[in-house]
DNA sequence: CAAACATAATTGGTCAACCAATCAAGAAAA
DNA sequence: TTTTCTTGATTGGTTGACCAATTATGTTTG
């Protein structure tokens, strides 16, 4: 009655996967159905089985990335309680996506050029994007009521932190020899800890 | 011996603007010729009398887009000598391309995409973030010496506050029930004055 | 001054390559 | 056998690039 029970998920994950890598290595505007299809080692013919079109795939990669991006910031600051920690340990997390986990910050900026004209994207990434704001925050109002931090609004808080992550791992990216990944988490650091210090 | 002396300037000028126009409407993956001549109302072959292929034109784009946005920032702070009034004035600047010269940031954000796979894309940026940093590292300098900031690197501040600028952009053009312009740039001050504050 | 000339600028059509999407037909699992 | 999966060839359409022919604009010369 079912055939091949189970291997829907299976294939779509590895339609995607092939999206991603495809992206990574060449690029938003080289990206071809094709290429997609021999990456992820099945014919041409099954992207449309799986995916309506082009763009239900693109659709269904930018959630995986994000997804993953989620994921790994989020294990990485968790099981530490002291706030200071454990926002260093995210910032440290953000930023080494951009040098570490290139590929996939790389698709993970391709993205955001894209999603200027997408809607279904632009909302992905928005609400990701508030998502990450409530998790740092979060952090920030525990440090507040420890009495580590100054009295500050969260999703501002989570806001600055975000846009100094971002900003840092764009000029990490495309400008090297400005500054290293170590650099660039003492510079970030230093800048939030001031930024959230009491006086 | 030479007729239409001065055109070539003009028409180079003129297709470079039709490409710019035509990614902010459209984006990067739909960038076609055809469209590009019809925006700047001149037929397809003269696309490639004046430039060798749409590689070439796309870094003509970019550098124009890069220039734009440097005169931009450096008018906006000229004349002021208080470093803290011409930080707030460079910090708006920056903030209010994202927003009021939308069509410019849109580009702007596009290319970063491109970089990842375009090494004369790369450069170009890589080169107007060097100048950045460092004219925002000279107004900081100044605020040192005249004893309103501590003692700070000039080039990772210049880096800290791009960072910022960039992120807080970023959050305002695809999230903008986020924070509005008005609430980006005080928390963008506020997080700058208090890293560059002494004690 | 004007006719002949030289070269730059511009056009519109052509073309091979490539693209996303479709489909008929068959393979594989239940 | 029936239903789901999978294939690979095909389709109609688009793309960037190229080019021969034409036009516009100066220069030179008689």
């Amino acid at each position: 009655m079912s055939p091949k029970v189970g291997i829907a998920p299976v294939r779509r994950r590895q339609i995607v996967d092939a999206t991603i890598r495809c992206l990574a290595r060449d690029g938003y505007s080289h990206l071809t159905m094709n290429k997609v299809a021999r990456r992820a080692r099945v014919s041409q013919g099954i992207l449309h089985y799986y995916f309506a079109d082009k763009h239900a795939i693109l659709v269904a990669a930018m959630q995986r990335v994000m997804e993953d991006l989620e994921r790994r910031v989020v294990q990485e600051a968790r099981g530490i309680h002291d706030p200071r920690r454990r926002l260093r340990a995210l910032i440290h997390a953000c930023l080494s996506v951009a040098t570490e986990a290139r590929e996939f910050w790389v698709v993970f900026v391709e993205f955001w050029g894209e999603m200027m004209h997408d809607r279904a994207l632009m909302e992905i990434n928005a609400d990701l994007y508030t998502r990450e704001r409530r998790l740092i925050g979060r952090i920030v109002t525990r440090g507040v009521r420890s009495g580590l931090f100054r009295r500050v609004r969260p999703e501002q808080a989570g806001g600055i932190i975000l846009a100094l992550v971002d900003g840092l791992s764009l000029q990490l990216t495309f400008d090297s020899k400005a500054f290293s990944l170590a650099e660039a988490s003492r510079f970030c650091e230093e800048a939030i800890f001031r930024y959230l210090a009491k006086k």
